[in-house]
DNA sequence: CGCACAAAACGTAATCATTCTTATTTACAT
DNA sequence: ATGTAAATAAGAATGATTACGTTTTGTGCG
């Protein structure tokens, strides 16, 4: 996912392109890994001076939404990523750093005969630890 | 995990046998899934009047500590079931009710070779959906 | 049994992430 | 350039969780 199919994507819902959501989508691209609301906020208020809680949480829902973050829980808090678009698998997440790692391996396939009368909604296969860079500092 | 076999481990550990604690380990045993801290609060104050949040949340990280308990965030929300001693495997977690199913696969011996350099800490595999109890009701 | 002491629980306030509300401002199609 | 729906501000509200000073209660030991 890069800036410009992330801006395309929302001309196409209908969604407003503006400077806050421009700089939302820099944080992302620059970011390569997990980041959290927090962190956002700290990015933007270095530009933006008054920058509202409910401005981020809001593009940010609005983000995942459309398809441009993915997100996942972790200590209590909702990280966000941009969304690897391109096919489904999983990462390896690093707790330093938020960094992520593709993981080529997808489990669901031989799952499936466990739960046959199961409606099966969603799943999350997510691996923790440090990176190498992490690991070495 | 049986309510014996866990006020064994308080005990080695040091941990006093209250009479909350105990209700604590039977709500679980009857639980059969996962549960939230607000479950188990509901559930205490119908037998002890005034019950403190302290308490509940103290003793639900302590279980957790000592192995009683397993955790997992959904929602925002911190879930808690008896801990599957016996053997390393997954769940399938119903949305609805809580209640969970074995999974056998673990996605982790196919992973190692991506991640040479890394330092794996953990990892965390789950699906979600509907038991068939709930999705037929 | 009863005492002493540490652990546990109380009651409540504080914290942290997130959501909601109302009024104001802004992007963009016409 | 203008009207309008969308976006934002500012801060209060909410919901889960943690922290704290005080009081109560298990439990080991005489």
């Amino acid at each position: 996912m890069s800036i410009e199919e992330a801006i395309e994507l929302l001309k196409q819902h209908g969604y407003k392109t503006t400077g806050k959501r421009k700089d939302i989508l820099a944080f992302f691209s620059r970011a390569d890994g997990y980041r959290t609301a927090k962190e956002l906020i700290r990015h933007l208020e270095e530009s933006y001076d008054g920058i509202s809680f409910d401005t981020v949480y809001r593009n940010l829902h609005l983000y995942n939404d459309v398809g441009i973050l993915e997100t996942t829980e972790l200590n209590g808090e909702k990280h966000f990523r941009f969304n690897c678009t391109d096919h489904h698998h999983h990462h390896f997440i690093c707790k330093d750093c938020g960094k992520t790692k593709e993981i080529s391996v997808c489990p669901m396939d031989a799952v499936q005969s466990d739960l046959h009368q199961y409606e099966i909604e969603d799943h999350k296969f997510e691996i923790y630890g440090l990176c190498p860079a992490c690991k070495s500092a």
